[in-house]
DNA sequence: AGGAATATGATGCGG
DNA sequence: TCCGCATCATAT
């Protein structure tokens, strides 16, 4: 996007003369033609909005702006995206290393300032345009307020928008009610294998920077963005997909509580196993080496140790062509020598202390106070479907201590609640197969015990062992993956003979799945592409035609696995928007009275997936919990049930379950 | 020769 | 074996 950009103008911190582009910022004080703008609209009032922001750094003793904005769906050449993407870069190195510290006259670089300048609206019934600046605070939030409550909305980037907007202090942006047009949903729809980018990376560019051509071009974007409201009715998708996005932009605006206190210790604890298992390291083998280092480690195992070289995988790519330093591996040789259960440690606490540094470093202290962390949410960045999460990526705190940094707020709780094996459910409903929805439906005991029984022909409920059961567990998601006898067997550390025994067993149990793969992909080679049945979302799949043996596996494993993950993603969007209708005024289904959860009671704070976790009252978790429930359960009615487990607990990381008192709350609704 | 910026691969965390 | 994101080292 982009961008204006021009150097050593800190006197101009503002960047914009607001005064020479008095046509349409905000010059209307009055609010007469703004309001008549939206009369004029009446009941299909439709406004393109945009955010425009402003990033100012320290380079060298200069200072750098740049201009960003989030509104419209032009395309733009790779030179400017390729320069715009390496000023967002660069903006958010510095962020990560300078902080917010400006005062040094040294030539290090800092972030000094980012904000947003103001909100841009263009009507379509008239044209007009008011650029709302995020200085006359008031009438920005009120005149956006309208906006949302009046018209339908389109945006190039929703939950940035909505986010932005809440930010600037506009309450009551209810995902439920809010109608919303947003073009880049629109191109991810059309090709989701491209990852769209937010914000700065991805939208229009100003040719001839300047500061009155960055309002210029804003404008022009806006109003370039209206001929794409889709005339008639949206498909299911791309209107799921939006209200989605503006839920994601509520998400954002929250964050989730984070304990910096309890991430410091623990950064300092991993940071003092790094240091004595390098001090351990250099010990053990004698020399200093980089323990971080595939190459380093490499050498030291099979050059000064002799380590025997294991037979799997002990290539890698043919470019650098060293030995392989992977976990697999180095387990296999801790028992020739204590240097690699060192190395293992080494990763493990050189991970940590990372993953702390990382979080924390990106929490806020909020009003309160306490700290929270802003995730970046992402509706058009994966190819199946599913949400995304950056800066930070809470989708991955690891399951171990990291999760006890994220903390409810004084008086709240979390409530954590996921769906049980989503993804085979999803292969039962899809597949048809009468034994494997029996079984999902009798629901007694473990699932994949009942699978490995049903495997071997014997009674579901007989006792199997632990290790047992994780091969039928494996055995079932290396068929949902598209996995063969050769990858099966090698993370189960067995034969290949005997991992396809296991697979055959899968298929003679549960037929028709076989029979269902064997469908999707005569599609997927009929049409080249693969539509999910619940969404019609579809994927490009060229290479499934590849004459190239290993592209074509490749796309038929794909074809299958974005089916069920995509379904799977295309549920929970659907539990999300449920859960949007009951804090909010809209009626999004039959089953879920608008209103029905007191909203500020509870908030919905992150989705992991298959999870969703919310923050929550102490004294209304009871009731807030059957809520849940029945959105997420009843998302969509499948042939088999969809249960979710609930858990409960002051921090991410020590959760208990919690499902007999809701369970028994529910059943006496039912009855 | 060597620093800076960039691209890629290896690794590991989650689902 | 599908889908992500972050870090670190290394090659260019």
């Amino acid at each position: 996007m982009a961008l204006a950009f021009e150097t050593g103008r800190g006197d101009a911190m503002e960047g914009i003369d607001f005064e020479k582009n008095a046509a349409w910022c905000d010059a209307d004080h009055s609010g007469e033609a703004f309001d008549r703008a939206l009369e004029d609209g009446g009941e299909d009032a439709t406004c393109a909005l945009g955010v425009l922001r402003r990033d100012v750094a320290r380079v060298a003793g200069d200072l750098e702006i740049w201009f960003g904005y989030s509104s419209n769906f032009r395309d733009v050449d790779a030179n400017e995206k390729k320069a715009a993407k390496k000023a967002a870069k660069r903006f958010a190195t510095l962020s990560a290393v300078g902080g917010d510290a400006d005062d040094g006259d040294d030539d290090d670089a800092s972030a000094v300032d980012r904000a947003v300048l103001g909100f841009g609206a263009v009507m379509a019934s008239t044209g007009e345009a008011f650029f709302l600046r995020a200085a006359n605070r008031a009438t920005t939030r009120a005149r956006l307020e309208k906006i949302f409550a009046k018209c339908r909305v389109v945006t190039y980037h929703a939950q940035d928008i909505v986010h932005a907007a809440m930010d600037a202090g506009v309450t009551g942006v209810d995902a439920s009610t809010t109608r919303v047009v947003d073009c880049r949903i629109d191109a991810w729809l059309a090709n989701p294998d491209r990852a769209y980018d937010g914000g700065i990376a991805d939208t229009g560019a100003c040719k001839d920077a300047s500061w009155s051509d960055a309002l210029g071009c804003f404008q022009s974007d806006l109003t370039a963005a209206l001929s794409f409201v889709p005339r008639g009715d949206a498909p299911l998708a791309r209107d799921v997909e939006a209200k989605v996005a503006v839920a994601l932009g509520v998400l954002q605006h929250h964050g989730v509580g984070f304990d910096r206190t309890r991430a410091d210790e623990q950064r300092r604890a991993a940071n003092r196993r790094v240091e004595e298992l390098e001090r351990e390291a250099q010990k053990c083998i004698g020399v200093d080496i980089n323990l971080a280092s595939a190459q380093q480690v490499a050498d030291v195992l099979y050059n000064k140790l002799k380590l025997p070289t294991p037979s799997a995988h002990a290539m890698k790519g043919s470019k650098s062509s060293h030995l392989s330093t992977s976990v697999e591996v180095l387990q296999s040789l801790v028992k020739h020598h204590h240097f690699a259960q060192i190395v293992l440690n080494h990763r493990g606490a050189l991970k940590e202390r990372a993953m702390c540094d990382n979080y924390d470093k990106s929490a806020v202290i909020a009003a309160d106070g306490r700290a929270r962390i802003h995730t970046q949410w992402n509706n058009t960045k994966t190819a199946t479907g599913r949400l995304s999460s950056s800066h930070p990526n809470i989708q991955q705190v690891g399951r171990g201590t990291m999760r006890n940094c994220f903390v409810a707020p004084t008086g709240r709780t979390f409530i954590a609640a996921d769906y049980s094996q989503i993804e085979l459910r999803v292969l039962a409903h899809l597949s048809g197969d009468d034994r494997l929805i029996s079984l999902l439906r009798q629901a007694k005991g473990d699932v994949f015990v009942a699978i490995w029984n049903a495997g071997k022909g014997l009674p579901l409920d007989a006792p199997a062992e632990k290790s047992t059961r994780d091969i039928a567990k494996r055995t079932a998601y290396g068929i949902v993956y598209g996995q063969h006898a050769t990858g099966l067997a090698e993370k189960l550390g067995v034969p290949k003979s005997e991992a396809q025994g296991y697979i055959a067993a899968f298929h003679r149990a549960f037929p028709k799945v076989n029979q269902w793969i064997t469908r999707v992909l005569q599609r997927a080679e009929q049409t080249g592409a693969v539509t999910l049945p619940m969404s019609g979302r579809h994927r490009a799949l060229p290479k499934i035609h590849s004459k190239v043996f290993s592209e074509r596996s490749e796309a038929q494993r794909q074809a299958v696995n974005t089916i069920i993950q995509g379904t799977a993603a295309d549920m929970m969007k659907t539990a999300m928007l449920r859960w949007t209708s009951a804090v909010g005024a809209g009626r999004f289904a039959n089953d879920v009275a608008p209103g029905s959860v007191n909203k500020k009671r509870v908030t919905l704070v992150a989705q992991i997936h298959d999870e969703l976790l919310f923050e929550v009252d102490e004294d209304y978790v009871p009731e807030c919990a059957r809520a849940v429930k029945n959105v997420m359960e009843n998302a969509i009615k499948l042939a088999v049930p969809t249960p979710i487990k609930l858990a409960v607990g002051t921090s991410w990381g020590e959760l208990r379950e919690e499902d007999s008192a809701v369970d028994e709350a529910t059943h006496l609704i039912e009855a």
